[in-house]
RNA sequence: GGGAGAGUUCCCGAGCGGCCAAAGGGAACAGACUGUAAAUCUGUCGUCAACGACUUCAGUGGUUCGAAUCCACUCUCUCCCA
């Protein structure tokens, strides 16, 4: 099956430009093609991953992958799907959360020097030097302002309003297309649906400065049964950086999916033959448990490593299986000045250790039966820890069910 | 540049001199039920040395016994006109 028929199937393509003509030139040829990732936070996140699992299904396939580093368009912000104006980020903070996109690009697209290898570029090498008035009369010219704004992607921010700094994403990105097709061969720009606008402006451009047929095809989000973006949880984003999220968070995050996205996440993040995720989607009630425990497995291998994974993994089936596995789970480095009072108070350690915003937060999870410490049931609200308690140097809390961390005490 | 309006706790959004830590909804968290799912029900949802105290309603300064609510100025945003 080639790389088209797989996507498809796997219910990923959402829009396309040239259906039969991409479908061929994925299927039997050998193209170069981009994603463009703008630097707005110092990790990747869920969103991104699909983008770059993508990007592996078709450098698998033998296509070139150019990683676009959003450098100088993140200097813009896209108002793609967005009610208000991103906030602005300083130089600084761009290039710094290009380097942490880089680093863990790594992990699931192979970069190198020659064929089949992924290159990477930052759009900030050729936007931020550009000239305003050349640019305006070499590229600002081929786009219609009725048309921009009778996109879908500027529609919301027309009634919230919109500034024209942010109305001129659409060209930058456009001409990062262009610049590729020049520099690289690149005929092939890919992307999340709320793309679609900026990339059929690229095709655009393309065509008429050069000539030239482009492509652009745009990938489903991936969105819960309710439609709502994958990849938040109470504390924010789920990131890839393990620093931001524990490799064994991050597995818990996929454990936890709901059971009707389960397939579909199955479909879109793994790289499971179809077949096999096919036969998955017969399973029911329990036994559809363990479709989850594949789903958390696999993302949290492409994501951290195959070790990283095992851990995560046997970290989870000895908490949920009863004996608590100190090794691997999320843990917090405690002062032993917590015992200046005589005593650790267990609402204390809760926030340093991240489980409650407060004290006053804290007190009353304990209060409505949510706390254990070392699978004793904390029952005042006021309780506190002696040294004792923390037998071999720290202590398990247990926050709800699903939660536990580890207290070191230093 | 001229005119009109708005800024409330994570978000939306009431409140328009004391009864306001501030309605209602959403999100979120905990409990029950479960399959580490969903749905449902119950509780919680500013901070603290907690039947009380303290800090919040864009900012600064006033009026008042008393302000989120009134006044002045400032900042930001939206809308209409140029």
């Amino acid at each position: 099956m080639g790389v088209f028929d797989e996507l498809k199937a796997r219910g990923l393509i959402a829009q396309m430009t040239h259906e039969e003509k991409i479908k061929e030139l994925l299927n039997n040829e050998k193209v170069t093609f981009y994603i463009g990732f703008d630097p707005t936070a110092d990790s990747l996140h869920v969103g991104h991953l699909m983008q770059m699992i993508i990007m592996s299904h078709m450098q698998r396939a033998g296509h070139k992958p150019i990683a676009l580093i959003g450098g100088g368009t993140a200097m813009v912000g896209d108002p793609s799907g967005r009610t208000d104006m991103r906030s602005m980020m300083t130089k600084e903070t761009i290039e710094h959360n290009g380097q942490c996109f880089v680093s863990q690009m790594n992990n699931v697209v192979d970069f190198g020097e020659g064929e089949g290898k992924a290159t990477l570029v930052n759009n900030a090498d050729w936007l931020l030097g550009l000239n305003y008035v050349d640019f305006l009369r070499d590229i600002g010219t081929h786009f219609s302002v009725n048309r921009m704004l009778s996109a879908e992607c500027f529609k919301t921010r027309l009634e919230k309003g919109l500034s024209f700094i942010e109305f001129n994403y659409m060209l930058m990105q456009s001409y990062d297309f262009l610049k590729l097709h020049d520099d690289y061969n690149c005929v092939l720009e890919l992307g999340g649906d709320d793309q679609w606008s900026n990339i059929i402006g690229g095709i655009e451009l393309v065509r008429r400065v050069k000539g030239e047929e482009a492509y652009g095809m745009t990938f489903a989000l991936l969105t819960t049964s309710e439609g709502k973006k994958m990849g938040k949880t109470m504390s924010g984003a789920v990131w890839l950086d393990p620093k931001k999220t524990s490799p064994y968070e991050f597995y818990q995050y996929w454990r936890n999916t709901e059971d009707a996205s389960v397939i579909k996440c199955l479909k879109f993040l793994t790289f499971l033959p179809l077949s096999e995720i096919e036969s998955m989607a017969e399973w029911k009630d329990s036994k559809l448990n363990e479709a989850k425990e594949i789903l958390a497995y696999e993302v949290t291998k492409t994501v951290h490593g195959a070790e990283e994974a095992d851990k995560a993994r046997a970290a989870a089936k000895a908490i949920f299986g009863g004996s608590a596995d100190i090794n691997n789970m999320p843990f917090t480095d405690i002062s032993p000045d917590v015992f200046s009072d005589g005593g650790a108070e267990v609402a204390q350690l809760m926030v340093l250790c991240s489980l409650a915003k407060s004290k006053g937060e804290a007190r009353r999870l304990i209060e409505q039966g949510g706390v254990s410490v070392n699978d004793d049931k904390v029952t005042d609200p006021k309780a506190t820890l002696s040294r004792e308690d923390f037998a071999d140097g720290y202590v398990i809390i247990k926050k709800g069910k699903k939660i536990f961390h580890k207290a070191n005490i230093l």
